[in-house]
DNA sequence: ATTATTCTGTGACGTTTGTAACAGACATCT
DNA sequence: AGATGTCTGTTACAAACGTCACAGAATAAT
């Protein structure tokens, strides 16, 4: 409890840490289990303690793509306009590890806001980084060729995990990128023979010739 | 005047239409003239009274790509984030006709947040419907093809215009699909063979049967 | 142990998109 | 009228990506 009060601490005003002790429902959530899912209500806003969260986006074909990571301390802007204008989720959202999070509920948002100073400025330049994050989406969607995509998604991901070995198949590759097994194994391989990488079932381990 | 704060009454309270009449400075942007670029700082907030803005975005290496237009009584939610926090802007806005707009100087943004529900409420919805059409984009951008990807832009066109005449050359298009010239003029050539549009020069008809 | 399932590797092929090159149509300017 | 520049149409070709088919390897299930 003191642990999360001090990190707390380094974004919002000490009053506004003990309201959100207070409100913020602490919850524990488990790797895989899914936090918004598309159409639904959402009813509060997450500050994420520790752990990743994955956000996806899925179009009207069932095809889905990713689109942002959440870490430590962040927070996700579409929740909160959803929350706030009570709309439904226009993504989904997947515990990527085991997530500490402090679901604050969405009366309080708007008493906050008015309130306290550090708390709009942290809902702001949350929502400047998700319009950043997304941008940069669309730039590598737009120009970028698959292999670099796939490149900056392996990297962004042991930057994540902090691990340089990724467990994960090709299938799975190829759903978070909008593609297809065959072609995420033939890049893969390609990399592999470039001597970036090491292929094994499940598992991708990543060689230090890969962060040049 | 009058007609402007009638406009207003529909979005604010009227002590915040007053507070805007009295703040907003009235500008007139001619059509082509670049309101925001990239890098630059924003020091008001635009809410358009008339006209139409496109809003781009330009990658690493130049290429410019067409992020969605901003009507009447719209706002950029960029606009709001970039002034707020003093950051550059990542994204390019120019006037797609002649636009009216009221300029809210920066200092007055957060004044009113904490003043007005209505102002709030308007903020947020700004960001909810910025939020919405880029994941359209990337919807589409990532698993449209490109055909589709013309046609709705041409449908998009026709829609804003309110005529059904495009004045463009295949070269512009191309430029804001992110594409090139000679794969545009393919693809509508292929709409022309099919009955869809009439292809003049500088002058794009589209015919009834577009719109199934 | 044998069967079934999942994951990976690969070849062949088609579609979509990008690139280069060029010609004719149209517009503008002098 | 002639020169120049812009816009469009078209051909040919290459690269990137998606799709299908199939086989072998690793793993899980019985």
């Amino acid at each position: 409890m003191e642990q999360i009060k001090e990190k707390l601490k380094t974004y919002f005003e000490s009053a506004l840490v003990d309201d959100i002790i207070e409100s913020g429902k602490y919850q524990l959530v488990k790797e895989g289990d899914i936090l918004i899912d598309y159409g639904k209500n959402i009813r509060s806003m997450p500050i994420i303690l520790s752990g990743n969260i994955k956000v996806m986006r899925q179009d009207e074909d069932g095809r889905e793509i990713l689109l942002y990571y959440l870490g430590s301390s962040e927070s996700c802007a579409m929740a909160y306009t959803c929350c706030m204008e009570s709309r439904q989720s226009e993504i989904k959202a997947i515990a990527e590890d085991n997530v500490e999070l402090l679901a604050i509920p969405q009366k309080k948002l708007d008493e906050w806001l008015i309130k306290y100073p550090s708390w709009r400025s942290y809902i702001f330049s949350s929502f400047t980084q998700r319009f950043n994050e997304m941008l940069k989406s669309i730039d590598s969607i737009a120009f970028g060729k698959l292999d670099e995509r796939l490149v900056s998604y392996l990297k962004n991901k042991i930057k994540i995990t902090g691990k340089s070995s990724i467990q994960l198949t090709h299938n799975q590759i190829a759903e978070e990128l909008g593609t297809t097994r065959v072609v995420i194994s033939r890049l893969l391989k390609k990399l592999e023979n470039d001597g970036k990488l090491l292929l094994y079932r499940n598992e991708i381990k990543l060689l230090k010739a890969f962060t040049d």
